[in-house]
DNA sequence: ATCTTTAGTTGGGACGGTAAACGAACTAAG
DNA sequence: CTTAGTTCGTTTACCGTCCCAACTAAAGAT
């Protein structure tokens, strides 16, 4: 990929191709079907270079011809959409109650999506590999039996997880230290492609981009514990060490509720899924430690009497809804994201909870109409950091990381 | 520029050829001074190509032949430095009380910097530009009487300026859509150079990363009013409509004191300087507007009373070191930068601010050891946002904007 | 004096983008 | 039906850049 961007990296023959590849690949998915001169004529590229060049993506599958257009002055074009058939992205999530698999074709059709519930034990990340690992096979044996290439795995984490995919620390599964990459790798009898591990925040937000478009985002995941990932400028934002977006842990308030880091008045403790039960629905959970497995049907109920309109609901419901807009409003005066996306449980409730928001934050933004920050529901549902699995093997592709050729370049 | 990044632009041989220019310039910056050799080792890139890069470097006058290694064994090698005496890189800043310009050689090193009282008058634009137009003139020329040609200009503004170089705001100033950049390049005759026009806390965080080389940095400007300039993954970050750095006016606690922007418990009305002098030297400014002109001498009085360890000056600065630790938090939450630098009056007062800040930070951080995020005093004095207008004329340099040679290729 | 080691240049080859010309396939109009 | 005009995509010749291998150059080591 060829950039106006600061590189250590010399470049050659390979990366000009690489690059010039992925930008026609781009724009047959942005604007198929196109033609070859659509595509020469919008990317500046020439006419004898877009034809080789799409000769490349059809001999390594990516792009397929359609027919011709008709009824129009001139030559017919040759129509160009990408081929979804042979391909196949694959994104894993593991969480507190549940495990996720998605699959997705290059133009970022589903294949698959599947959802299992799964309690691990913490301390025992063992037994959660062997399950992942299960899940991943069976995927994998779905789309290879449907003729598709498995073009990348990427697993979703709610934790932090370094370059090297291990996963340092995810507090919700009782996790220290696990080289998931690794384990994984083996257990899948190290695979052919690609196969990563990333926090499950930083994954969603990339499926949320792709629906989205917006190059400055950032998606809230709404659960136990609440985490941000941004996208600045088109790029993920990990930090220095990759705690950038621990949404759940800004400290609003020192002086208020206990939260399970140990510090009192992070958002979390106010706008958390156990803070949000706590509140709604006293009838559980005060007393004893809420299940992970139960979160679900908890706020199925929650979303049932927000509906009917229940005064106890309604009222948490806007509690949370105004320490959300609060923590917002610091992402906003910090970052100045175009969009932020509520995903997780926010997502469903999200008629009652944006309007708080929203106040809250406009009463607190330094910048008028705050910032151009507009705050929507997620498009995304519980499988967001699955889908966003899948979505970075794709962005991949779209940077320029192709696979090779599968066919024998045509005799002429 | 050529990098694994995104990017719509297709490629072609001029980009491999501008990319491969910047590797080499620099490497010699970083590594001078070295040999065509260390570079081609250094880099992967073929020693034939060094050598056609060095050439072209020569004639444009980048880069210099300075002298054979000697005592070695094998050919001597002929090494190589940045050429520091043809060009110049000009920054200015524009501020409540002073004018800056600041001009850099090739290699960072400082020709010039200067310093001027002024005081514009709130919503007349005009004289002001006559003002800084004119101290761009007198650098502009002092550069040219020396031989050097100037690369490009950049001017720092306190406030927001958008992609055009129009200030949108600027409260201190007192400007409001103001065509900064269009106004200054008429006055200077439309200059050959590129003059840019953008934020004083974007820039300095730019002159900061030069000293520091971290990717991940943020630097804070400590005056009347508070801003952040943050550095993320080697990139600036300035948000959808610019308004990213906002730092000043993070609100800390809805029931804290009155701000200058109409809100209550703004960072600035705990940590801005007015805060400070109000809260250290209360004989002064309680009853009158504080003017800008008195900041420096207040400053000067508060680091004299602060070594004679007087207890009021000192209680003032440990609340002031505390809110800014409470800020900085939230900023290690966000985007958990690797080093977070205190500049504008915050240098002079570290020492007294930065261990309460730190251990407020400390508290407050999720990640263990505030998430590796280190607090230090900028390396730079009140020049900090005009150097960092040089510098990033020299960042453009080296991402491959190089000038046209200057003399015809030596025949051979 | 010759060998070894390292520095830098030269020439050939490959690759990939560019430009202009060309053939192909269609519509429009006499 | 014929001719002109339009557009698509390929062909051909060309050029610039990088790489490789062989070469020259200049020093110390033997």
């Amino acid at each position: 990929m060829i950039t106006r961007d600061s590189g250590p990296q010399p470049a050659d023959f390979a990366d000009v191709r690489a690059t010039n590849l992925a930008v026609v690949l781009r724009h047959v998915r942005t604007h198929a079907p196109c033609s070859r001169a659509d595509i020469a004529a919008t990317t500046g590229l020439n006419k004898a270079t877009v034809s080789s060049l799409v000769t490349d993506l059809i001999e390594r599958r990516l792009v397929r011809e359609v027919g011709m257009t008709e009824n129009r002055i001139g030559r017919p074009a040759m129509m160009l959409v990408l081929d979804g058939s042979p391909y196949a992205a694959v994104g894993l999530e593991i969480n507190t109650d549940y495990l996720t698999a998605v699959a997705l074709d290059l133009a970022g059709e589903r294949l698959l999506s599947w959802r299992r519930a799964f309690t691990g034990t913490p301390g025992q990340p063992g037994q959660a590999i062997a399950s992942l690992a299960a899940l991943a096979r069976r995927a994998v044996s779905k789309m290879e039996r449907e003729g598709r290439q498995v073009l990348g795995l990427t697993v979703a984490v709610p934790g932090l997880v370094d370059a090297d995919g291990v996963v340092e620390l995810a507090a919700g599964l009782g996790w220290h230290q696990v080289d998931l990459r690794k384990s994984l790798t083996a257990a899948l009898g190290e695979p052919a492609y690609p196969l990563l591990v990333e926090n499950d925040a930083n994954l969603a937000v990339l499926a949320e981009q792709r629906l989205s478009f917006t190059p400055d985002l950032v998606y809230l995941t709404g659960g136990a514990s609440l985490g941000a990932g941004i996208i600045c400028d088109g790029r993920p934002l990990r930090g220095a060490r990759g705690f950038a977006g621990e949404f759940g842990h800004l400290p609003l308030d020192p002086a208020g509720p206990l939260c399970t880091c140990g510090r009192r008045g992070c958002l979390e403790a106010y706008a958390g899924l156990g803070a949000l039960i706590r509140a709604a629905l006293p009838d559980v959970g005060i007393e004893t430690a809420l299940s992970p497995s139960e979160f679900g049907p908890h706020v199925d109920e929650i979303h049932r009497l927000a509906k009917a309109e229940d005064p106890q609901v309604l009222t948490a419901l806007t509690d949370v809804g105004r320490h959300l807009g609060h923590a917002i409003s610091l992402l906003t005066n910090l970052i100045n994201p175009a969009c932020v996306a509520l995903g997780g449980y926010f997502t469903v409730l999200s008629p009652w909870l944006i309007p708080p928001a929203t106040a809250e934050l406009e009463s607190r933004s330094i910048a008028a109409n705050c910032g151009g920050t507009r705050l929507v529901a997620s498009a995304l549902d519980s499988s967001a950091a699955a889908a966003g699995g899948a979505t970075r093997v794709l962005d991949a592709i779209d940077a320029g990381v192709l696979p090779p050729p599968q066919t024998a370049p045509l005799p002429r």
